[in-house]
RNA sequence: GGGCGGUUAGCUCAGCGGUAGAGCGUCUCGUUUACACCGAGAGGGUCGGGGGUUCGAUCCCCUCACCGCCCACCA
């Protein structure tokens, strides 16, 4: 006998490690099943399990799990992800809390140590959370993408782009992360909106050149007053970037300015004599019209300088100190304090202007979160606008499709404006880039160091020089780009590959679009000669129920595990799969994961209730010999519910298999269909009661194996504990066929005679209700003008009506008794002998009530089919549909004024 | 500045060309032998505003407003 109650917290890990002894989670080995496969997004291998891997992993179970069951080869396959600033951070921080020498002390080659023995000791947890998941991944297949073979695809990969001039490097200026020292890509700096000043500074003109410089104008802005100006007002937010300034820049059209262009000015403090020159870029609308040209520390003035020829200056170390290109008192200063010094001096010795307060966006490492410097090194670069074009071309075309189809926009947009990607890092850990460099400077780009060292004797000849291998690693990215073929076996033509190459489905979130699926779209195509997933499902940010971003600090964070722990796995998935939406942002309430949790117990009650009444599973039992209206109408309805389900899941539609789960199971199987089963399997019917019996446990199978993929944990329990009733149970349900049923189950007409039942029983229970009618009387019922056909339904099912409706006796008359409450049924009238309980006030404004709903649709109706256009332009079947609705209409409200009628004669 | 979403019942959302839906919450009633993590019933919306297309618009088009996000912008 089953437990009241499902408890989650003894179950989950038993069957997790049954699943998982079994070989389950493998992908079959039938060489005819069609592959299926799913890479995860690798978490970061420092990272533990939040509420937003819950949703991405439980998606991709669904999906998997689904795949699996439909007799697919369905291949999960997982990792993690080496995190290269994220897991330096974290080591890092455990050396300095453990009083441990710094990493520059320590040494490259024992710092990388450290990592890899923190790796071993504490870097697989959030793998283990995703078992507590239910995860169903391959776990036999998980790679890491800093092991031996995804390493030797990151060389190989960055050799052939190297040979095949796609990947280069080159000096120019990049984001430089002044806290970890090394440059990171566009994608890792993050806008912040910051309090800030414009300072405005005076710069003397060089020469003793002076202009006119306009000071009023008239109504046609033309210049009716001028000052005699030595000096050109400039403005920055950066004021200790003038100590590299090497020119300053007006705009060609500026007349302003016209006259000073060629001249020179005399940089304050420094003292360097530097040009004017006119430059598109300068804005005549902004500021002064004038501004100044930092090379070596803006990326726009290092264009201008580019064109003017005017030198980078680099005045910064590379934690952001001034260095020894500017005057001695600055040297050694950090960035900003010498902002402060040089706004002091500026106002001090009067070339300060004026201070203007402002709000812009600084920018931010998203890891380190201190402010980026634009900065002058040599740094490796793939040409991913090159790449890009294939990469753009294979979504155009539909070869991968987005769901939701509109991230596809942001997708093109971010790849047809793609700039260089900067994949250097200057880090220890990741993949160490596989460069040699002779003594002159020369580079070797060699998969190992014996082909480095053989390049270098053809190039050098035999007494070649000893080289020196780049110090630096790639970012995390570029190995994280290769994912979908790296972790199945490439370089090597694997089996797998074979078989497994293109992916499926990638399931994701939309904030890496750019950091990963971009990139894998383009190396996917670029090394396989074909995409690397054929749908790409963009799933939303879990958010908490005010729709903040979860974060610590803000204390509003829900802890996956905590939940599982609380109210079960199948729980949580279930909400993850229900809230699933097109949306962008899933608000998560504990309230809603109960509400789930309460599902799932309903479930587990009417197996209970099943058991219960041995509803066991009968050996050849052929659904579709059924007599029985409600085995027929449930047979109809688990077919429909199947159907619903399937498509759901093929598409995929999480939310919408969800609904029709619930609903199906809640508001169909234990609503109706064993309320109705009662009588049957309480009565003495026996042929019946064996049917129903065989019925139930037929559909509460099915209902197990369409629910599997959302709550494994739940229906492989039911599934085990029914086992030992009934016909023999094959095996697990991990591993069962998903149903496949025939249309030919639904029968329309049970459908038509269960539905008027249903409809029946509502109607005198909302009668009841409204009329006040104790639940314990049992007043009779007459129907009043039935049709043969209703006769019959009534004559089938008298018992079940008596029963759920809680009639005495339920009979058909040529009029209502009197002082019954009417209502109306289909073509006939129901009266309901109620008289005791009658409150005639009550009565008459339920009557009134009803009545004035069918006389809105009546008007409705009537006006539409009025319309000449309508009936004209219509289909057929519309318009025929309102002639019913307003027949049906008119005939309703007619019954119930008769009966108003009879009462107001009544008093 | 460029782009992308959203605006439907108190809350969270589904529906996306032909009678406005769900869950939760609210109210009323209920210890009927699966389930109070339950059952029965009820109330609640001029589908953000304005135009247009259409026989017909919550749904398609235009426009405005507000909310959110992404990208660019450190004169």
């Amino acid at each position: 006998m089953l437990e009241k109650t499902f408890d989650p917290k003894s179950v989950e890990p038993r069957l997790y490690a049954a699943w998982e002894a079994s070989g389950a989670f493998k992908p079959s080995q039938d060489p005819n099943a069609e592959a299926f496969t799913i890479v995860i997004p690798p978490p970061n291998v420092t990272g533990s399990l939040h509420i937003g891997h819950a949703l991405n992993n439980t998606l991709q179970d669904v999906l998997t799990r689904f795949h699996r069951m439909r007799g697919k080869a369905a291949l999960w396959l997982p990792g993690t992800d080496h995190a290269g600033i994220a897991t330096q951070m974290v080591v890092e921080r455990q050396l300095a809390a453990a009083g441990n020498v710094g990493r520059r002390d320590m040494g490259r080659e024992a710092f990388v140590e450290k990592v890899w023995q923190w790796k071993a000791e504490s870097g697989g947890e959030i793998v283990n959370q995703l078992r507590r998941l239910g995860a169903s991944c391959d776990w036999s297949r998980e790679r890491f993408t800093l092991d031996e073979g995804l390493s030797a695809a990151v060389r190989k990969v960055f050799v052939q782009l190297y040979k095949q001039n796609l990947l280069y490097r080159d000096k120019r200026l990049v984001n430089w992360d002044p806290q970890f020292q090394t440059a990171i890509s566009d994608l890792e700096v993050e806008q912040r909106e910051t309090d800030g000043h414009y300072w405005h500074f005076a710069y003397p003109l060089a020469d003793g050149v002076t202009f006119q410089y306009p000071v009023a104008f008239d109504e046609d802005g033309k210049a009716t007053a001028f000052e005699t100006r030595d000096f050109i007002v400039v403005a920055t937010t950066r004021p200790e970037t003038m100590l590299g300034d090497t020119g300053v820049a007006v705009h060609p059209s500026d007349e302003r300015y016209k006259d000073l262009v060629g001249k020179f000015v005399t940089l304050p403090i420094v003292g360097r004599r530097i040009p004017i020159v006119a430059d598109d870029y300068a804005d005549p609308t902004k500021g002064s019209g004038a501004v100044k040209i930092t090379p070596a520390h803006d990326f726009n003035d290092f264009g201008v300088g580019k064109r003017h020829g005017l030198p980078a200056l680099n005045i910064l170390t590379p934690d952001a100190r001034l260095n020894d290109e500017v005057p001695a008192e600055y040297q050694g200063l950090d960035r900003f304090a010498a902002r402060k010094l040089i706004v002091a001096r500026a106002e001090e010795e009067g070339w300060l202007k004026e201070i203007e307060k402002t709000r812009h966006m600084v920018p931010h490492g998203d890891r380190s979160g201190v402010v980026i410097e634009p900065y002058l090194t040599d740094q490796w670069y793939v040409d991913a606008k090159t790449l890009a074009q294939p990469a753009l071309k294979a979504v155009e075309e539909g070869a991968t499709v987005f769901e939701p189809r509109h991230w596809e926009k942001t997708y093109f947009e971010w790849l047809r404006n793609i700039e260089p990607w900067c994949v250097s890092r200057q880090l220890w850990w990741g993949h160490r880039i596989p460069a040699w460099f002779g003594p002159d400077g020369h580079i070797f780009v060699e998969e190992t160091e014996e082909e480095a060292l053989a390049a270098a004797i053809l190039h050098y000849g035999d007494d070649a020089p000893i080289l020196r291998r780049d110090e630096d690693v790639l970012d995390t990215w570029f190995s994280s780009a290769l994912w979908p073929f790296s972790t199945l076996g490439w370089p090597e033509n694997t089996d797998d590959l074979k078989r497994f190459y293109p992916t499926s489905t990638l399931v994701t979130g939309f904030d890496i679009i750019f950091f990963w699926v971009a990139r894998m779209m383009m190396m996917g195509i670029h090394f396989m000669g074909e995409v690397p997933f054929k749908q790409v499902f963009i799933n939303a940010l879990v958010r908490d129920e005010k729709g903040a971003k979860m974060s610590k600090s803000k204390g509003n964070v829900m802890d996956p595990l905590v939940l599982i722990d609380e109210l079960g796995c199948d729980a949580v998935r279930f909400t993850m799969t229900a809230m699933s939406g097109q949306a962008r942002d899933i608000k998560l309430s504990k309230q809603r994961i109960e509400g789930y949790r309460n599902f799932g117990t309903k479930l587990w009650n009417a197996s209970r209730f099943a058991q219960m009444n041995e509803c066991v599973r009968v050996e050849g039992f052929d659904p579709g010999s059924v007599k029985q209206p409600i085995n027929k109408w449930i047979r109809g309805e688990t077919v429909k519910t199947a159907a619903e389900v399937t498509r759901a899941l093929e598409e995929p539609s999480f939310d919408a298999a969800a609904t029709a789960l619930y609903r199906f199971i809640w508001n169909v199987f234990c609503d109706w269909y064993l309320e109705l089963a009662k009588p049957i399997l309480n009565g003495d019917d026996a042929a019946a009661k064996a049917e129903t019996r065989a019925t139930a446990a037929w559909a509460l199978d099915v209902i197990l194996k369409l629910l599997h993929p959302v709550m494994p944990f739940i229906t492989e329990e039911l599934w085990d504990k029914t086992a030992e009733f009934g016909s023999p149970r094959t095996g697990m349900l991990i591993v069962e066929r998903w149903p496949e049923l025939p249309e030919s189950w639904i029968d329309p007409e049970a459908e038509a005679e269960i539905g008027w039942l249903v409809e029946t029983v509502g109607e005198i229970r909302s009668v009841r209700a409204e009329m006040n009618v104790p639940p314990g009387a049992k007043p009779p019922l007459t129907v009043i003008g039935a049709n043969p056909e209703t006769k019959a339904r009534l004559a089938r099912h008298r018992d079940l009506l008596l029963t759920l409706a809680r009639l005495d006796s339920a009979r058909e008359a040529e009029a209502a008794p009197a002082g019954a409450v009417p209502f109306v049924l289909g073509e006939a009238t129901g009266a309901l002998a109620i008289a005791e309980f009658i409150d005639l006030t009550a009565e008459k404004a339920r009557l009134s009530k009803e009545i004035a709903g069918h006389l809105g649709e009546i008007d409705k109706t009537a006006k539409k089919l009025g319309n000449p256009d309508f009936l004209a332009r219509a289909k057929e079947e519309v318009v025929e549909e309102n002639r019913e609705r307003l027949a049906d209409a008119q005939a309703a409200k007619a019954k119930l004024e008769a009966a108003l009628a009879r009462l107001e004669a009544v008093g």
